[in-house]
DNA sequence: GTCTATAGCCTGATAGAC
DNA sequence: GTCTATCAGGCTATAGAC
Protein backbone atom coordinates (compact mmCIF):
# COMPACT_ATOMS: atom_id res chain seq x y z
CA UNK A 1 0.00 0.00 0.00
CA UNK A 2 2.87 2.30 0.83
CA UNK A 3 4.69 2.12 -2.52
CA UNK A 4 2.28 0.58 -5.00
CA UNK A 5 4.45 -0.97 -7.65
CA UNK A 6 7.19 1.66 -7.77
CA UNK A 7 10.48 0.45 -9.22
CA UNK A 8 13.60 0.80 -7.13
CA UNK A 9 14.71 3.82 -9.14
CA UNK A 10 11.28 5.43 -8.87
CA UNK A 11 11.44 5.15 -5.08
CA UNK A 12 14.94 6.62 -5.11
CA UNK A 13 13.61 9.53 -7.14
CA UNK A 14 10.71 10.13 -4.76
CA UNK A 15 12.93 10.00 -1.71
CA UNK A 16 15.53 12.25 -3.27
CA UNK A 17 12.96 14.83 -4.34
CA UNK A 18 11.21 15.17 -0.97
CA UNK A 19 13.94 17.02 0.95
CA UNK A 20 14.44 19.31 -2.02
CA UNK A 21 10.76 20.18 -2.42
CA UNK A 22 10.45 20.66 1.34
CA UNK A 23 13.40 23.02 1.54
CA UNK A 24 12.96 25.09 -1.60
CA UNK A 25 9.38 24.56 -2.77
CA UNK A 26 8.03 23.37 -6.12
CA UNK A 27 9.33 26.31 -8.14
CA UNK A 28 12.66 26.29 -6.33
CA UNK A 29 13.58 22.77 -7.43
CA UNK A 30 14.64 21.88 -10.97
CA UNK A 31 14.31 18.43 -12.48
CA UNK A 32 18.10 18.60 -12.91
CA UNK A 33 18.51 18.99 -9.13
CA UNK A 34 16.49 15.88 -8.41
CA UNK A 35 18.24 13.90 -11.13
CA UNK A 36 21.64 14.93 -9.82
CA UNK A 37 20.76 13.84 -6.29
CA UNK A 38 19.69 10.43 -7.57
CA UNK A 39 22.74 10.15 -9.79
CA UNK A 40 21.08 10.15 -13.21
CA UNK A 41 20.25 12.79 -15.81
CA UNK A 42 17.06 14.80 -15.97
CA UNK A 43 15.89 13.00 -19.10
CA UNK A 44 15.93 9.67 -17.28
CA UNK A 45 13.37 10.97 -14.77
CA UNK A 46 10.76 10.93 -17.53
CA UNK A 47 10.99 7.14 -17.77
CA UNK A 48 9.49 6.99 -14.27
CA UNK A 49 7.24 10.03 -14.03
CA UNK A 50 5.41 11.78 -16.83
CA UNK A 51 6.43 15.29 -15.74
CA UNK A 52 7.39 17.53 -12.87
CA UNK A 53 3.90 18.08 -11.56
CA UNK A 54 3.15 14.36 -11.48
CA UNK A 55 6.43 13.70 -9.72
CA UNK A 56 5.59 16.32 -7.11
CA UNK A 57 2.16 14.88 -6.48
CA UNK A 58 3.47 11.32 -6.19
CA UNK A 59 6.19 12.51 -3.84
CA UNK A 60 3.60 14.19 -1.63
CA UNK A 61 1.50 11.04 -1.68
CA UNK A 62 4.54 8.94 -0.82
CA UNK A 63 5.52 11.24 2.06
CA UNK A 64 2.11 11.25 3.71
CA UNK A 65 1.36 7.54 3.26
CA UNK A 66 0.72 5.47 6.36
CA UNK A 67 1.38 8.16 8.94
CA UNK A 68 -1.88 7.82 10.82
CA UNK A 69 -1.96 4.18 11.86
CA UNK A 70 -0.81 4.64 15.42
CA UNK A 71 -3.49 6.94 16.82
CA UNK A 72 -6.14 4.42 17.85
CA UNK A 73 -3.68 2.38 19.91
CA UNK A 74 -2.22 5.49 21.48
CA UNK A 75 -5.60 6.71 22.63
CA UNK A 76 -6.65 3.36 24.09
CA UNK A 77 -3.87 3.45 26.63
CA UNK A 78 -5.02 6.73 28.15
CA UNK A 79 -7.57 6.52 30.97
CA UNK A 80 -8.77 10.00 31.90
CA UNK A 81 -9.58 12.89 29.58
CA UNK A 82 -6.46 14.82 30.57
CA UNK A 83 -4.15 12.04 29.48
CA UNK A 84 -6.21 11.45 26.33
CA UNK A 85 -5.64 15.09 25.40
CA UNK A 86 -1.98 14.63 26.14
CA UNK A 87 -1.88 11.59 23.83
CA UNK A 88 -3.56 13.44 21.02
CA UNK A 89 -1.03 16.25 21.31
CA UNK A 90 1.83 13.74 21.37
CA UNK A 91 0.41 12.12 18.26
CA UNK A 92 0.56 15.36 16.26
CA UNK A 93 4.01 16.10 17.61
CA UNK A 94 5.21 12.67 16.50
CA UNK A 95 3.93 13.23 12.99
CA UNK A 96 4.90 16.84 12.42
CA UNK A 97 7.33 17.67 15.20
CA UNK A 98 9.98 15.12 14.39
CA UNK A 99 9.79 15.28 10.61
CA UNK A 100 11.00 18.59 9.18
CA UNK A 101 10.25 17.44 5.67
CA UNK A 102 6.64 16.49 6.31
CA UNK A 103 6.06 19.73 8.17
CA UNK A 104 7.60 21.91 5.47
CA UNK A 105 5.60 20.15 2.78
CA UNK A 106 2.37 20.69 4.70
CA UNK A 107 3.24 24.32 5.34
CA UNK A 108 3.89 24.94 1.65
CA UNK A 109 0.70 23.13 0.66
CA UNK A 110 -1.30 25.36 2.99
CA UNK A 111 -0.26 28.23 0.70
CA UNK A 112 -0.15 26.57 -2.69
CA UNK A 113 -2.26 23.42 -2.73
CA UNK A 114 -4.83 22.97 -5.46
CA UNK A 115 -8.03 21.02 -4.93
CA UNK A 116 -6.44 17.67 -5.79
CA UNK A 117 -3.55 18.05 -3.37
CA UNK A 118 -5.85 19.29 -0.60
CA UNK A 119 -7.95 16.18 -1.05
CA UNK A 120 -4.83 14.06 -0.72
CA UNK A 121 -3.92 15.63 2.61
CA UNK A 122 -7.48 15.40 3.88
CA UNK A 123 -8.00 11.77 2.91
CA UNK A 124 -4.60 10.55 4.04
CA UNK A 125 -4.19 12.51 7.26
CA UNK A 126 -6.76 14.94 8.54
CA UNK A 127 -10.06 13.18 7.97
CA UNK A 128 -8.88 9.84 9.46
CA UNK A 129 -7.46 11.58 12.52
CA UNK A 130 -10.59 13.68 12.86
CA UNK A 131 -12.78 10.59 12.88
CA UNK A 132 -10.59 8.72 15.32
CA UNK A 133 -10.28 11.61 17.74
CA UNK A 134 -13.80 12.95 17.46
CA UNK A 135 -15.01 11.14 20.57
CA UNK A 136 -12.27 12.62 22.71
CA UNK A 137 -12.79 16.05 21.24
CA UNK A 138 -16.49 16.01 22.08
CA UNK A 139 -15.66 14.86 25.59
CA UNK A 140 -13.06 17.62 25.98
CA UNK A 141 -15.20 20.33 24.41
CA UNK A 142 -17.81 19.45 27.01
CA UNK A 143 -20.45 21.66 25.45
CA UNK A 144 -18.41 24.82 25.82
CA UNK A 145 -17.01 24.77 22.29
CA UNK A 146 -17.38 22.47 19.29
CA UNK A 147 -15.08 19.63 18.36
CA UNK A 148 -14.38 21.14 14.97
CA UNK A 149 -12.74 24.25 16.42
CA UNK A 150 -11.02 22.25 19.11
CA UNK A 151 -9.51 19.89 16.56
CA UNK A 152 -8.07 22.88 14.69
CA UNK A 153 -6.85 24.56 17.87
CA UNK A 154 -4.91 21.50 19.02
CA UNK A 155 -3.42 20.85 15.60
CA UNK A 156 -2.66 24.55 15.22
CA UNK A 157 -0.89 24.80 18.57
CA UNK A 158 1.41 21.92 17.68
CA UNK A 159 2.09 23.03 14.11
CA UNK A 160 2.65 26.67 14.98
CA UNK A 161 5.10 25.81 17.73
CA UNK A 162 7.47 24.32 15.17
CA UNK A 163 6.51 26.66 12.39
CA UNK A 164 7.25 29.76 14.45
CA UNK A 165 10.59 28.33 15.54
CA UNK A 166 12.74 30.77 13.49
CA UNK A 167 10.97 33.67 15.19
CA UNK A 168 10.63 32.02 18.58
CA UNK A 169 14.35 31.31 18.85
CA UNK A 170 15.11 35.00 18.32
CA UNK A 171 12.64 36.22 20.93
CA UNK A 172 13.71 36.97 24.51
CA UNK A 173 13.37 34.14 26.98
CA UNK A 174 14.26 31.16 24.80
CA UNK A 175 15.31 28.08 26.71
CA UNK A 176 16.70 24.71 25.74
CA UNK A 177 13.57 23.05 27.16
CA UNK A 178 11.54 24.71 24.43
CA UNK A 179 13.15 22.39 21.89
CA UNK A 180 12.25 19.24 23.85
CA UNK A 181 9.20 17.58 22.35
CA UNK A 182 8.08 15.94 25.61
CA UNK A 183 8.28 19.25 27.41
CA UNK A 184 6.30 20.96 24.68
CA UNK A 185 3.62 18.28 24.81
CA UNK A 186 3.36 18.81 28.58
CA UNK A 187 3.20 22.56 28.18
CA UNK A 188 0.46 22.46 25.55
CA UNK A 189 -1.59 19.88 27.42
CA UNK A 190 -1.40 21.90 30.63
CA UNK A 191 -2.25 25.13 28.86
CA UNK A 192 -5.31 23.66 27.15
CA UNK A 193 -6.57 21.62 30.04
CA UNK A 194 -6.07 23.96 32.98
CA UNK A 195 -6.45 27.31 31.27
CA UNK A 196 -4.95 30.62 32.33
CA UNK A 197 -7.48 31.84 34.87
CA UNK A 198 -5.33 32.94 37.85
CA UNK A 199 -8.22 32.54 40.27
CA UNK A 200 -7.88 28.81 40.03
CA UNK A 201 -5.62 26.72 42.17
CA UNK A 202 -2.38 25.57 40.60
CA UNK A 203 -2.29 21.93 39.54
CA UNK B 1 8.36 56.69 8.02
CA UNK B 2 5.97 54.48 6.13
CA UNK B 3 7.27 55.22 2.63
CA UNK B 4 10.64 56.94 3.01
CA UNK B 5 11.05 58.93 -0.15
CA UNK B 6 9.48 56.50 -2.57
CA UNK B 7 8.30 58.06 -5.80
CA UNK B 8 4.69 57.59 -6.83
CA UNK B 9 5.66 54.93 -9.35
CA UNK B 10 7.83 53.13 -6.82
CA UNK B 11 4.88 52.93 -4.43
CA UNK B 12 2.67 51.64 -7.24
CA UNK B 13 5.25 48.95 -7.96
CA UNK B 14 5.44 47.92 -4.31
CA UNK B 15 1.68 47.78 -3.98
CA UNK B 16 1.27 45.87 -7.21
CA UNK B 17 3.93 43.33 -6.30
CA UNK B 18 2.60 42.46 -2.85
CA UNK B 19 -0.54 40.53 -3.87
CA UNK B 20 1.50 38.67 -6.47
CA UNK B 21 4.28 37.66 -4.08
CA UNK B 22 1.69 36.71 -1.46
CA UNK B 23 -0.26 34.50 -3.84
CA UNK B 24 2.53 32.83 -5.80
CA UNK B 25 5.72 33.33 -3.81
CA UNK B 26 9.05 34.82 -4.81
CA UNK B 27 9.86 32.24 -7.48
CA UNK B 28 6.32 32.23 -8.82
CA UNK B 29 6.34 35.90 -9.78
CA UNK B 30 8.25 37.28 -12.77
CA UNK B 31 9.40 40.88 -13.06
CA UNK B 32 7.26 41.01 -16.20
CA UNK B 33 4.16 40.11 -14.14
CA UNK B 34 4.73 42.98 -11.75
CA UNK B 35 5.45 45.40 -14.57
CA UNK B 36 2.29 44.39 -16.39
CA UNK B 37 0.18 44.94 -13.28
CA UNK B 38 1.63 48.43 -12.89
CA UNK B 39 1.24 49.16 -16.57
CA UNK B 40 4.89 49.55 -17.54
CA UNK B 41 7.55 47.25 -18.99
CA UNK B 42 9.92 45.11 -16.98
CA UNK B 43 12.89 47.26 -17.93
CA UNK B 44 11.30 50.31 -16.30
CA UNK B 45 11.22 48.52 -12.94
CA UNK B 46 14.99 48.77 -12.77
CA UNK B 47 14.78 52.56 -12.60
CA UNK B 48 13.17 52.15 -9.18
CA UNK B 49 14.67 49.00 -7.74
CA UNK B 50 18.08 47.53 -8.39
CA UNK B 51 16.81 43.98 -8.88
CA UNK B 52 14.18 41.43 -8.02
CA UNK B 53 15.56 40.54 -4.61
CA UNK B 54 15.74 44.18 -3.55
CA UNK B 55 12.21 44.78 -4.76
CA UNK B 56 10.96 41.81 -2.78
CA UNK B 57 12.67 42.98 0.39
CA UNK B 58 11.36 46.53 0.03
CA UNK B 59 7.88 45.21 -0.63
CA UNK B 60 8.04 43.12 2.54
CA UNK B 61 9.27 46.14 4.48
CA UNK B 62 6.48 48.27 3.03
CA UNK B 63 3.83 45.68 3.88
CA UNK B 64 4.84 45.28 7.51
CA UNK B 65 5.44 48.97 8.23
CA UNK B 66 3.42 50.60 10.99
CA UNK B 67 1.21 47.65 11.84
CA UNK B 68 1.93 47.58 15.55
CA UNK B 69 1.01 51.05 16.75
CA UNK B 70 -2.39 50.23 18.17
CA UNK B 71 -1.54 47.61 20.77
CA UNK B 72 -0.70 49.82 23.75
CA UNK B 73 -3.97 51.75 23.52
CA UNK B 74 -5.95 48.58 23.04
CA UNK B 75 -4.53 47.01 26.16
CA UNK B 76 -5.09 50.09 28.32
CA UNK B 77 -8.85 49.86 27.88
CA UNK B 78 -9.06 46.35 29.29
CA UNK B 79 -9.48 46.08 33.05
CA UNK B 80 -9.19 42.46 34.12
CA UNK B 81 -6.78 39.82 32.88
CA UNK B 82 -9.46 37.96 30.96
CA UNK B 83 -10.33 40.98 28.83
CA UNK B 84 -6.64 41.82 28.40
CA UNK B 85 -6.12 38.35 26.93
CA UNK B 86 -9.13 38.92 24.72
CA UNK B 87 -7.64 42.24 23.52
CA UNK B 88 -4.30 40.66 22.72
CA UNK B 89 -6.02 37.97 20.66
CA UNK B 90 -8.09 40.62 18.87
CA UNK B 91 -4.92 42.53 18.12
CA UNK B 92 -3.33 39.58 16.32
CA UNK B 93 -6.58 38.87 14.51
CA UNK B 94 -6.72 42.47 13.30
CA UNK B 95 -3.20 42.26 11.92
CA UNK B 96 -3.23 38.81 10.38
CA UNK B 97 -6.86 37.79 10.24
CA UNK B 98 -8.13 40.54 8.02
CA UNK B 99 -5.15 40.83 5.72
CA UNK B 100 -4.68 37.80 3.48
CA UNK B 101 -1.61 39.31 1.91
CA UNK B 102 0.22 40.00 5.15
CA UNK B 103 -0.60 36.53 6.39
CA UNK B 104 0.54 34.80 3.21
CA UNK B 105 3.77 36.76 3.18
CA UNK B 106 4.48 35.82 6.78
CA UNK B 107 3.66 32.20 6.10
CA UNK B 108 6.03 32.08 3.15
CA UNK B 109 8.76 33.83 5.11
CA UNK B 110 8.46 31.21 7.86
CA UNK B 111 9.66 28.71 5.26
CA UNK B 112 12.04 30.75 3.18
CA UNK B 113 13.28 33.79 5.10
CA UNK B 114 16.99 34.45 5.32
CA UNK B 115 18.59 36.15 8.32
CA UNK B 116 17.98 39.66 6.96
CA UNK B 117 14.29 39.14 6.32
CA UNK B 118 13.77 37.44 9.68
CA UNK B 119 15.32 40.47 11.37
CA UNK B 120 12.89 42.70 9.50
CA UNK B 121 9.88 40.76 10.78
CA UNK B 122 11.26 40.64 14.30
CA UNK B 123 12.12 44.33 14.52
CA UNK B 124 8.96 45.56 12.85
CA UNK B 125 6.39 43.25 14.39
CA UNK B 126 7.25 40.55 16.83
CA UNK B 127 9.76 42.18 19.18
CA UNK B 128 7.67 45.35 19.68
CA UNK B 129 4.54 43.34 20.38
CA UNK B 130 6.47 41.04 22.68
CA UNK B 131 7.74 43.96 24.74
CA UNK B 132 4.34 45.64 24.91
CA UNK B 133 2.49 42.49 25.88
CA UNK B 134 5.09 41.00 28.19
CA UNK B 135 3.46 42.33 31.32
CA UNK B 136 0.12 40.77 30.49
CA UNK B 137 1.77 37.52 29.49
CA UNK B 138 3.58 37.25 32.81
CA UNK B 139 0.33 38.01 34.62
CA UNK B 140 -1.51 35.36 32.59
CA UNK B 141 1.23 32.77 32.82
CA UNK B 142 0.96 33.18 36.60
CA UNK B 143 3.99 31.03 37.28
CA UNK B 144 2.53 27.97 35.61
CA UNK B 145 4.26 28.52 32.28
CA UNK B 146 6.64 31.13 30.88
CA UNK B 147 5.66 34.20 28.89
CA UNK B 148 7.82 33.17 25.97
CA UNK B 149 5.84 30.01 25.30
CA UNK B 150 2.56 31.74 26.01
CA UNK B 151 3.34 34.48 23.50
CA UNK B 152 3.96 31.83 20.84
CA UNK B 153 0.87 29.84 21.79
CA UNK B 154 -1.46 32.83 21.44
CA UNK B 155 0.10 33.98 18.20
CA UNK B 156 0.09 30.41 16.92
CA UNK B 157 -3.57 29.85 17.73
CA UNK B 158 -4.58 32.94 15.78
CA UNK B 159 -2.28 32.31 12.82
CA UNK B 160 -3.10 28.64 12.52
CA UNK B 161 -6.83 29.29 12.58
CA UNK B 162 -6.56 31.20 9.32
CA UNK B 163 -3.71 29.18 7.95
CA UNK B 164 -5.56 25.90 8.34
CA UNK B 165 -8.67 27.38 6.73
CA UNK B 166 -8.40 25.35 3.48
CA UNK B 167 -8.35 22.16 5.54
CA UNK B 168 -10.76 23.36 8.20
CA UNK B 169 -13.44 24.21 5.67
CA UNK B 170 -13.32 20.68 4.29
CA UNK B 171 -13.60 19.00 7.69
CA UNK B 172 -16.95 17.88 9.14
CA UNK B 173 -18.74 20.36 11.34
CA UNK B 174 -17.86 23.64 9.63
CA UNK B 175 -20.16 26.51 10.47
CA UNK B 176 -20.52 30.05 9.22
CA UNK B 177 -19.63 31.34 12.68
CA UNK B 178 -16.16 29.92 12.22
CA UNK B 179 -15.46 32.62 9.66
CA UNK B 180 -16.51 35.45 11.98
CA UNK B 181 -13.47 37.12 13.50
CA UNK B 182 -15.24 38.25 16.67
CA UNK B 183 -16.56 34.78 17.29
CA UNK B 184 -13.12 33.32 16.77
CA UNK B 185 -11.59 35.79 19.20
CA UNK B 186 -14.22 34.80 21.78
CA UNK B 187 -13.62 31.12 21.18
CA UNK B 188 -9.83 31.38 21.53
CA UNK B 189 -10.02 33.59 24.61
CA UNK B 190 -12.45 31.22 26.30
CA UNK B 191 -10.37 28.18 25.39
CA UNK B 192 -7.16 29.67 26.74
CA UNK B 193 -8.61 31.28 29.83
CA UNK B 194 -11.00 28.63 31.07
CA UNK B 195 -9.28 25.49 29.83
CA UNK B 196 -10.88 22.16 29.00
CA UNK B 197 -11.06 20.51 32.38
CA UNK B 198 -14.64 19.18 32.60
CA UNK B 199 -14.54 19.15 36.41
CA UNK B 200 -14.75 22.92 36.42
CA UNK B 201 -17.94 24.88 36.39
CA UNK B 202 -18.96 26.40 33.09
CA UNK B 203 -18.39 30.13 32.76
C1' DG C 1 16.58 2.62 -18.77
C1' DT C 2 20.05 5.74 -19.42
C1' DC C 3 22.51 8.71 -22.16
C1' DT C 4 23.57 13.18 -25.34
C1' DA C 5 21.68 16.76 -27.82
C1' DT C 6 18.51 20.06 -28.41
C1' DA C 7 14.01 22.35 -29.07
C1' DG C 8 11.14 25.95 -27.27
C1' DC C 9 10.13 28.80 -23.74
C1' DC C 10 10.67 31.86 -19.78
C1' DT C 11 13.78 34.30 -16.75
C1' DG C 12 16.43 38.52 -14.78
C1' DA C 13 18.91 42.02 -16.39
C1' DT C 14 21.25 45.52 -19.63
C1' DA C 15 22.02 48.92 -23.73
C1' DG C 16 20.67 52.66 -25.97
C1' DA C 17 17.05 55.54 -28.42
C1' DC C 18 13.49 58.86 -27.19
C1' DG D 1 11.63 57.52 -16.79
C1' DT D 2 9.95 54.67 -20.19
C1' DC D 3 10.44 52.31 -24.23
C1' DT D 4 12.21 48.41 -27.77
C1' DA D 5 15.47 45.07 -28.54
C1' DT D 6 18.25 41.74 -26.92
C1' DC D 7 21.39 38.77 -24.32
C1' DA D 8 22.84 34.94 -21.57
C1' DG D 9 21.26 31.50 -18.89
C1' DG D 10 17.92 28.28 -16.87
C1' DC D 11 13.73 25.69 -17.38
C1' DT D 12 10.68 21.42 -18.80
C1' DA D 13 10.31 18.18 -21.97
C1' DT D 14 11.32 15.36 -26.21
C1' DA D 15 14.05 12.62 -29.92
C1' DG D 16 16.87 9.19 -30.91
C1' DA D 17 21.30 6.46 -30.21
C1' DC D 18 22.99 2.81 -27.24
Amino acid sequence: MNSPGYSKTAVKILEASLPLFAARGYNGVAMRDIAQTVGITAAALYNHFSGKETLYFKALEYAFAGKVNTLAEELEVARDSRSRLRRLISFWIEIFGGDVILRSLLQREMSDADEQRLRLLLDRVFLPVYEESKGILVELAHGRTDEHLLFCAILGLVLSHFQLAPIRRRLPGTRVEHEDVEGIADHLARLLFDGLDPDRSRA
